[in-house]
DNA sequence: GTAAAGTGAGTGTCTAGTCAGTCATACTCA
DNA sequence: TGAGTATGACTGACTAGACACTCACTTTAC
């Protein structure tokens, strides 16, 4: 998995699956005991990273403080998470996009962040994008996350500053 | 250019040129008489689209009128050519995150755009998101636009609603 | 001694790009 | 007027290379 997240970065989805195995320090043959095919890989592949994001973004999730507390938490988490692994970001992000992965991977990987969702959808209903539908409003988190997450990767140097703007847009969002 | 986008819709961007060029009526050879390669037809479809989108959003824009007006009417023109559009917008999110697509082809397009990056950049001095670094800020109301987009095609029976959401989103960030 | 894990050359398939030749068109001139 | 001719768009069979996956065989672990 480490190697394949390697790969994709690099070479994007379409390298060959020698260059994956090459990468783990296994022939390409064994490549194909581990896994049924190419997309079987990206597939598993999706689905871990997907919830391993997930797992850390709720990582020591305070129960009772306040709720921009929480929120900043959960915000906090997740920015972490992206910075530091950048590469599982990217990989995740060129998977997302690719017609390899299956609705029925993409439904798995949308369990894995039920509790992630479920925040969402309390931070909707208690402000002012209760107007908004369920999945319209955990995508418009969603993008303003990732869009933040670009920025911190892309320029370093203002990282901090970019976490804490991103935050406040998304903070007004919602309140 | 139009039996492409239609193409890489349906089949993405792996699709076989000999497909396109079937689209398109005319034979496999034809095809790279009119582009260099496979990658060539790829960018300048990409350039193409880009000004496209960009002619759309700035249609008819009102000089003197008040500023929510003048955003009012941008965010509307985008949608309005997104929802007319949704192939055109497919393709262009396939393409957007190809690695055929060089440098200076991202380069171009964006020069298309500058326009509408000037009044991103008027909005953002003149509200909340002027502690937002510039590219920052157009990229939180780009992914703002696009994720309202997603769902206004994803679905239209709402559409007018989740648009008008998405504009009071945006107003309310960067306000 | 045996089962499991690993190997990598080989196979079948796919496809970008080529090129030798066809065809439609516009123009010339007897 | 229309046969001849030049031009360049168009064609599609073909080539060369790439790559997912297989399998007969080797190595390792116990």
């Amino acid at each position: 998995m480490k190697a394949a997240t390697r790969v994709i970065v690099t070479q994007g989805l379409s390298a060959p699956t020698a260059t994956i195995a090459q990468e783990a320090g296994i022939s390409n043959g064994s490549l194909f005991t581990y896994f049924e095919s190419k997309a079987d890989l990206f597939n598993q592949l999706y689905l871990e990273l997907k919830a391993g994001m997930a797992s850390a973004a709720l990582q020591g999730f305070p129960a009772g403080d306040d709720f921009r507390k929480q929120v900043f938490q959960l915000w906090s988490n997740w920015m972490e998470w992206a910075t530091s692994n950048p590469e599982k970001r990217r990989a995740l992000a060129q998977l997302g996009v690719s017609d390899e992965i299956t609705p029925a991977t993409r439904a798995a990987a949308h369990k894995t962040m039920a509790s992630l969702a479920d925040l969402m959808e309390q931070m909707r209903t208690s402000g002012s994008l209760r107007n908004a539908s369920k999945g319209f409003a955990a995508a418009i988190m969603s993008s303003l996350a990732e869009t933040t997450m670009d920025f911190m990767i892309h320029d370093p140097a203002n990282a901090k500053k970019h976490c804490k703007v991103g935050f406040e847009i998304l903070w007004r969002a919602i309140t």
